[in-house]
RNA sequence: GGGGCUUUAGCCAAGUGGUAAGGCAUGGGACUGCAACUCCCCGAGCACCAGUUCAAAUCUGGUAGGCCCCUCCA
């Protein structure tokens, strides 16, 4: 398995700490909003890399948190917390909020048949850690308290700036708008670990700690449910490239200066899906999502599908043409796969050159699309028999995912459309084609689509 | 100002030095009463310029366009 690392900006191989076993971890939504698709992109790039990891028999064993607290929407430590803001939006209280938008998310999640970790954990169920490490880094002399927050100390960690190639003195404060000097801070790069009632009032979730009562730092909450959960050392840690600066950057920090040694070795980022404007964002106001997909008519595995003819690290331009596009052509797969007769014994070997094949594109850093022509390249070959092909695709889209295999519906009791059938091939041979249609509609209209062959016509189920 | 990515047919997209995969759409054809489904056939020399090389979409330098990051963001 080769992977792309953004510690070393290269692919690597990937070894993971203990053998077959795979600790991973994902940076999780805020719920303070609706997921928009841009977002579930970041999702399905990591159940892709999941479940291929899976799929060449890793034991993984996967952490993702939500964040219900301690976003702030601003930098600088003193914008105002995005689950705040959205209490005030809607008028309901925190709780309510992050219960709204958690249910929203795993509903598109489960539509894109993203497998959910085995760990999802909020951010307000583990203060107890935050606190716990923030107090080991007072200890080290590594937060420090100021203006009412602890903050953490980057000139006291070696090589900050290990995911980036940012230099110190090349940084711009105000790059940004909305990036104002923090005299609080000693280095302008220093981030807050806890805030306190002393700065920010108002805030509805408080929890009392030796630093005064208050709430934690955005960044705090991934290191210390991913250490809680996953241990004192993790194979992957992954997000959007967005989240390579600052928050990955101060994870590492702070994990590494609480635990005294390397944390994570490989970490795994998803380039964005961009909209014809450019970057998607919910602050623009009208985003697009996956439950808003569906109600247009798309199924939204097309959007998985979407998503898998590119590569996850290369920016992904959304349109509904090449929505469109994506779902022309999964339908038109699953119709090709499910004209396929389950004929003939097993063949081993193509069996095993074809797995070999798709695992190769996989492992090499998810080249997704090139997985997908394997599947092109087995359904074109006349060498492979029937029952062959369908036991790899059942197979393949284990990592796929994309409901390649369409489940053949049946009608317990089908008498009365086989008699309807009767009654239209009657009305074919006798030239009333003005009934024959009829009658074709009229099935149609019940979701039920004739199909003519030579053999003579059957029918199909058809869902939406 | 600093750091990084990207540019391949109408569209999505692979390719990382040896002469351009795959898919969608369009067009043509087979099948059909028509249609749907299915099957067959058809398309680019890789943003541009200059180098290196026997050989470059692939390497180097430059130009132009697009995008991202430099404390909201997946």
């Amino acid at each position: 398995m080769k992977i792309y690392n953004t510690l070393t900006r290269k692919v690597e191989d990937f070894i993971p700490l203990e053998e077959g076993k795979v600790k991973m971890y994902t940076c999780g939504p805020t719920v303070y909003h609706y997921a928009h698709i841009g977002n579930m992109r970041n999702y399905i790039g990591h159940d892709i890399l999941d479940r291929t990891l899976r799929y060449i028999g890793f034991d993984v064993t996967r952490a993702m948190n939500i964040t219900d607290v301690g976003h702030l929407t601003s930098d600088s430590d003193s914008g105002e917390d995005k689950m705040e803001v959205a209490r005030k939006r809607e008028n309901k209280t925190a709780m309510e909020i992050a219960k709204f938008y958690t249910d929203a998310f795993f509903e598109d999640f489960d539509a894109l048949n993203c497998k959910r970790p085995e760990i999802v954990s909020p951010a307000t169920a583990n203060i107890d850690m935050y606190i716990k490490m923030i107090e080991n880094l007072m200890e080290k002399d590594i937060a420090y308290q100021s203006g009412g927050n602890i903050y953490f100390d980057i000139s006291k960690v070696k090589d900050y700036y290990c995911l980036t190639n940012h230099q110190e003195d090349k940084m711009v404060v105000g790059a940004r708008e909305g990036v104002d000097y923090d005299d609080n801070k000693r280095n302008q790069a220093d981030f807050a670990l806890w805030f306190t009632t002393s700065k920010f009032e108002n805030h509805e979730l408080l929890w009392d700690s030796p630093f005064g009562k208050g709430y934690p730092g955005w960044h705090i909450e991934c290191s210390g449910i991913s250490i809680k959960y996953l241990g004192e050392h993790l194979d992957i840690h992954g997000g959007g490239v967005d989240n390579i600066f600052p928050h990955h950057t101060n994870e590492i920090a702070q994990s590494e200066a609480y635990l005294g040694h390397k944390w994570c070795n490989y970490w795994f980022h998803n380039e964005h899906l961009l909209d014809e404007s450019g970057k998607m964002s919910k602050s623009n106001g009208e985003f697009l999502t996956i439950s808003l997909i569906k109600q247009k008519g798309y199924d939204p595995l097309s959007f998985r599908f979407m998503c898998l003819n590119s590569h996850y690290r290369k920016q992904l331009v959304f349109s509904f043409e090449a929505l469109n596009q994506a779902e022309a052509t999964l339908k038109k797969l699953r119709n090709r796969i499910s004209s396929i007769k389950d004929e003939g014994d097993l063949d081993e070997g193509a069996f095993a050159s074809y797995n070999d094949k798709f695992i190769r594109e996989l492992s090499n850093d998810l080249n997704t699309a090139n997985a997908l022509s394997v599947l092109y390249e087995l359904l074109k070959d006349e060498q492979v028999n029937g029952h062959t092909k369908l036991d790899l695709i059942q197979k393949i889209d284990k990592v796929f995912e994309v409901g390649l295999i369409v489940p053949e519906e049946k009608i317990d009791d089908d008498k009365e459309i086989l008699a309807l059938i009767e009654k239209r091939n009657n009305a074919k041979k006798n030239k009333d084609f003005e009934l024959a249609d009829s009658i074709r509609n009229e099935l149609l209209n019940k979701g039920i689509e004739l199909i003519d062959t030579r053999e003579g016509t059957t029918y199909r189920i058809i869902n939406n």
